[in-house]
DNA sequence: CATGGTTTTTGACCTATATCAAACGTATTT
DNA sequence: AAATACGTTTGATATAGGTCAAAAACCATG
């Protein structure tokens, strides 16, 4: 694990609206987050643009870009950050001296698909309600794993991008944000978020 | 490469309706289609199903199972086919020892994790011909890959399950399949599809 | 701390796609 | 070959979410 460290030794930080990597540049590295908040994007040829991700600290970013050498997405900073950037053909070469390593990027890649296909399912089986609620758990979830509350934070992302992500209009996640608090499920003042009834949040994303 | 070929030495066949795996059972080995045509879902415990791809010979399925070591979605045979198991602990170990082996596998995974993008990208931001442009072309560049008629070619699936796939209903699909013929885009009866003018079904998904 | 620009909210109206329903084709079974 | 089940097409109607617009809230900057 000593080598791995000197393989991540690499660190830079990122000023919010700062691009960490463009769609279409050579691809070398990988990142890990330290700190901070990013989202990849897609953007059509007409300027159509598809918010694919929000990533926080501890997760790795770049692997789309494995498969061509070059990156197919946008990754830019929603707040100020710092990444370590991770050499890929040195985490190759590594990953092959330790099997445990190797199983380790095996499964982020894995959970990377994982993701996507529970995006899939969002995108293309759930309704406005369902699919910010779905969203709103992750975002709790994932808070939460990181030691922070589940159920108040802040987003560091635009009405906007929130409806890129999940198919929706701003106006739409603008109102849904307001049905939800109406109905006592969350608090919301613009950018800050309070769930309030986790567990009633929970069954309109799974409503059995 | 002989090693490989070790490797993959399992074989199956499966009839049309069988199921390759489950979503649930343990995972231990990825799957290289020979012949036929695969598809994969999840479903939502409420009975909605949400289609995640269409797999045909050459491709690797099962992916998604290694990060949790259980499978996350159904596989099943939409023709009888054939698949070779490639038992992912030894696909592991061997691809320790051959780098370009390593490498493949990275690529193969990276090349899922873009083409869940490119789906995000459909259902999050396309309008139903869009959808359905994107999809029969994808098909098409596939089928010409493997030394089929791009512009000539049978679905193996039906008008739900390509609805399921595309976040639209079996009615809106069948209605845009009209549409495209109406418009000369193409020739459909049933599940026979000749593309008689790619160049303008191209410009209907990118219209710049 | 005033100013200009962005983001968010809300309202009124519209449209693409969903829903419901019926008829028709095509496969499979007996 | 008839019977049955399944998949597809098409029409009429409904609706979730999109579009357009204006006001309000927020925030960065000089």
């Amino acid at each position: 694990m000593l080598q791995l460290d000197a393989l991540t030794s690499l660190k830079r930080t990122f000023r919010r609206g700062e691009y960490l990597y463009r769609c279409g540049e050579h691809f070398q590295s990988l990142f890990a987050i330290r700190t901070g908040f990013f989202k990849t994007q897609v953007l059509h040829e007409d300027g159509r643009e598809q918010v694919t991700g929000f990533q926080m600290p501890g997760e790795i970013i770049g692997l789309d870009a494995i498969c061509t050498d070059v990156h197919t997405c946008d990754a830019v900073a929603l707040e100020d950050s710092e990444i370590c950037e991770i050499p890929f053909d040195r985490l190759e070469t590594l990953s092959r001296e330790l099997p445990s390593l190797q199983r380790h990027l095996h499964k982020i890649m894995s959970r990377e698909i994982v993701r996507d296909q529970g995006i899939m399912m969002l995108l293309g089986s759930m309704r406005a309600e369902e699919r910010l609620a779905a969203f709103l758990l992750n975002l709790s979830q994932r808070f939460s794993a990181r030691g922070y509350s589940p159920t108040s934070f802040y987003l560091r992302m635009t009405r906007q991008e929130i409806g890129s992500y999940l198919g929706l209009k701003l106006e739409t996640v603008s109102r849904t944000f307001s049905h939800f608090q109406e109905h006592g499920l969350l608090n919301v003042r613009v950018r800050e978020v309070e769930i309030m009834d986790l567990i009633r949040l929970r069954s309109f994303v799974s409503h059995t």
